[in-house]
DNA sequence: AAACAAAACTAACGATTGTTAGTTACATTT
DNA sequence: AAATGTAACTAACAATCGTTAGTTTTGTTT
């Protein structure tokens, strides 16, 4: 995915930025400054701004769009169909936390692609939907509200990117152990 | 709080805003352009743009600040403090769900009054953390990584606004019987 | 050494930004 | 009727925005 080019670089480097102070509030030149040229060099690599923030958010709702696909048509139980979920979403965490900050809070910036990205968000929440409503119906999940259970989920898995770079290296492995822990069984004893 | 003063109103209409696109992307024109006058008239309610912001988010930083300094310093069991957080997030988010969007995606745009925000929010964390940590050394809570627990908690609880406004008359009692339910017990039968 | 491609540069553009100055309209109080 | 305070207006500003055009530098391939 990453070609190492100059362009990648800039993207990086933006998205990067954007975590920091959202879109908008990054100009050209901020991303030129960091890069340690001018701004108008940059359209040597970039056609514009929107391409930059359009590249971010694509590629990484097309990753979750493609593993939710394989999650949800597997054969295995919605505990186990959970804990890929949440797996999922650490792996990306871990692998692209910049672009997760973009993806999660400047998506309404998008302008050819919105309507793009709002169809794949939504396929994503119908399929998380859809299997804690069938471990509801066969009794692995507590019969309550889906959609507070999707929420609370969801919440913490799309800023996990927050709390993964405030903390430094945490362990993927750990990470991995202990959140399906906390938010499948809960913390009371 | 509202004194349904004409500078209140220019501030709710501006938080409402906010939550849609982001401070940086919203102009002194578009606020004018939806109270139905000229971005220049404005100036006759507020000192600048930035004083909305900061008066937006100080408010609901320090109301989080008070309440969550009497529930610290109650005599309660660690479960029921927890509860009357999640109540209190609750609570501020069904008053004003458009201030928390600002709080929570704006704050790094306060400029004067940045560290005193991050102040408080630190000493929010850290009243948080110390109700956690009470409640694993007596036994109440499972005792796992604290900070996973706290970060698990926090972030469904500040993003709340966003599914709160998604979904339309969300019914606060109900929500207080089942967000406690599912954050606290877990969702594993 | 000549040729070529990649990537930087300078200079500038039209549009938009937050904001100020000075003025006018309107309603309430003297 | 005069005075006052509130809240709107028009017009404009200096700064900054994303972006374009044209040129020069740099490093690699012939």
């Amino acid at each position: 995915m990453n070609k190492n080019t100059r362009k990648d670089k800039i993207i990086a480097v933006a998205a990067k930025l954007f975590k920091e102070k959202g879109y908008s509030a990054i100009t050209m030149r901020d991303i030129a400054d960091k890069m340690e040229i001018k701004a108008a060099s940059l359209y040597n690599h970039i056609q514009s701004k929107q391409e930059i923030l359009d590249t971010i958010i694509i590629q990484i709702a097309e990753q979750f769009t493609a593993k939710m696909q394989t999650i949800v048509e597997s054969k295995e139980t919605t505990y186990q169909k959970l804990r890929h979920i949440i797996e999922l979403h650490i792996d990306i965490t871990i692998e692209n936390a910049d672009a997760l900050a973009a993806l999660n809070n400047d998506w309404m910036h998008l302008e050819g692609n919105l309507a793009y990205f709002i169809q794949m968000r939504d396929a994503y929440e119908n399929n998380f939907r859809s299997i804690l409503n069938t471990g509801i119906a066969n009794g692995e999940i507590v019969a309550r509200d889906p959609e507070i259970i999707l929420f609370s989920l969801l919440s913490t898995l799309r800023t996990l990117y927050l709390w993964y770079t405030k903390k430094g290296g945490v362990d993927a492995k750990k990470l991995k152990e202990d959140m399906p822990e906390t938010l499948l069984n809960g913390i009371i004893r």
